[in-house]
DNA sequence: TAGATGAAAGGTTAATTAAGGTTAAGGGCT
DNA sequence: AGCCCTTAACCTTAATTAACCTTTCATCTA
């Protein structure tokens, strides 16, 4: 069963492109041009994903956001967007965006996001019952972090948080997957959500000094474990 | 160093100017206007990427693509065309494209997406875990720098700096390599700030007098250990 | 041709801005 | 209540920008 994307875009042109693209990896796609039409495709079509383009003609990206949230709480959105300033980004976030991409994009970017927020890990091995993190041992299911005798239950967020920074370790993750793959979205208010679960982390894995997460500004962390 | 871009291109008079501003930006372009000889080239100037105008004479762009694809899998290819028909943009992926953008582009579009598809496939010559600089050790994901007992953290910039160097070392490296490769793009403002992190790299190397990084004039430095 | 001159590139240090770290105070849920 | 998550306030540090200084090199002039 593929995934479903709806797609709302006004340049003809450029949506074919994207939608043939799209199609080729495996997705189905339901291309729309007109925003106001975008509820009724909503009731019909499911998709799992939804593609807004910010300038459309009669209704705008925004607005239809504010529709589909309206029907559905949890249903991915993703803006297109030609503007830059902040508040379109914040404005974009606030009417229930999760992710938003400038244009012009690269396909290969607008892939790479769709599969984020569908949660489809390229290459994520699943974890095995007990993770031997340094000298810890990680229950990622029973959220329990055990360093020799010293047992500490983790919450929801902070077990999430050491999967996701274990299953990436020694590279690169980004800010802003972290934060479409635990809390959703990457609105600056979650940003700095994310910053005290870090702190909170350090906090628990500061025993072990062979175990360490190094900040990237502006980009993101690095789990280092020797 | 540079990567290398082979262009196909018939109007010769776009390409020169497409061709100019990529060698500005550090970019090693070849230009073709003849679609059958492109083969030939691609043997000989083993390109990085691939950018095919569509109207060609002779063969045509989705030929050529085919041809390329063939012989390598990977290599990047990003399509130009001022038609507008569907057919043939489903047509140019099918072929093997990567990337597609419609004439009249700009180049700063280009350049994006280049840049693009290049990041994808791009991995730095691997580093160990720890890398014998002079006297210092280096450990690159640590972004840790050791002189005897003396432990410096480095920043992600000042860590990025140093193993570029280091990989490179006792070459000339451009600052424009060292800026696209460090903060993404070579423009004005990183300019200066390259400078500021060259100096304080200097600071910390300075314990080794056999260490030294040689400042070459209009053009880059060069990294020399004893 | 030596030396003067000025522009451009880069060196250095400091100031500014922005990202993130830390801690603790709300606030909802069970 | 007790737990967890969120939000806020305040602090620290990295990254950027700015300002001013030095070197280099080409060009001009005596």
């Amino acid at each position: 069963m593929n995934k479903k994307i709806l797609y709302v875009e006004d340049e003809v042109f450029l949506g074919k492109i994207v939608k043939e693209t799209l199609e080729t990896k495996g997705y189905d796609v339901l291309m729309e041009t007109n925003g106001a039409h975008v509820i009724n495709h909503l009731q019909r079509f499911h998709p799992d994903i939804c593609v807004l383009d910010i300038m459309l003609p009669g209704k705008n990206g925004y607005e239809v956001a504010a529709e589909i949230r309206a029907i559905n709480e949890l249903l991915p959105i993703i803006f297109l967007t030609a503007k830059v300033q902040t508040e379109d980004v914040v404005k974009g976030f606030k009417t229930g965006g999760n992710d938003y991409i400038r244009k012009p994009f690269s396909i290969e970017e607008l892939i790479v996001r769709i599969e984020n927020l569908l949660q489809i890990k390229q290459s994520a091995p699943d974890l095995l019952e007990e993770e031997k993190i340094g000298n810890f041992l990680f229950y990622p299911t029973k959220q329990l972090l055990v360093l020799n005798e010293n047992h500490r239950k983790l919450s929801f967020r902070e077990s999430e948080l050491l999967k996701f920074l274990w299953i990436h370790r020694n590279a690169i993750v980004q800010r802003r997957d972290l934060l479409n793959h635990i809390w959703g979205n990457d609105s600056f208010f979650n940003s700095r959500n994310l910053d005290v679960y870090v702190t909170k982390l350090r906090g628990y894995l500061k025993e072990d000094p062979s175990i360490e997460i190094i900040t990237i500004k502006g980009v993101g962390y690095r789990f280092i474990t020797g």
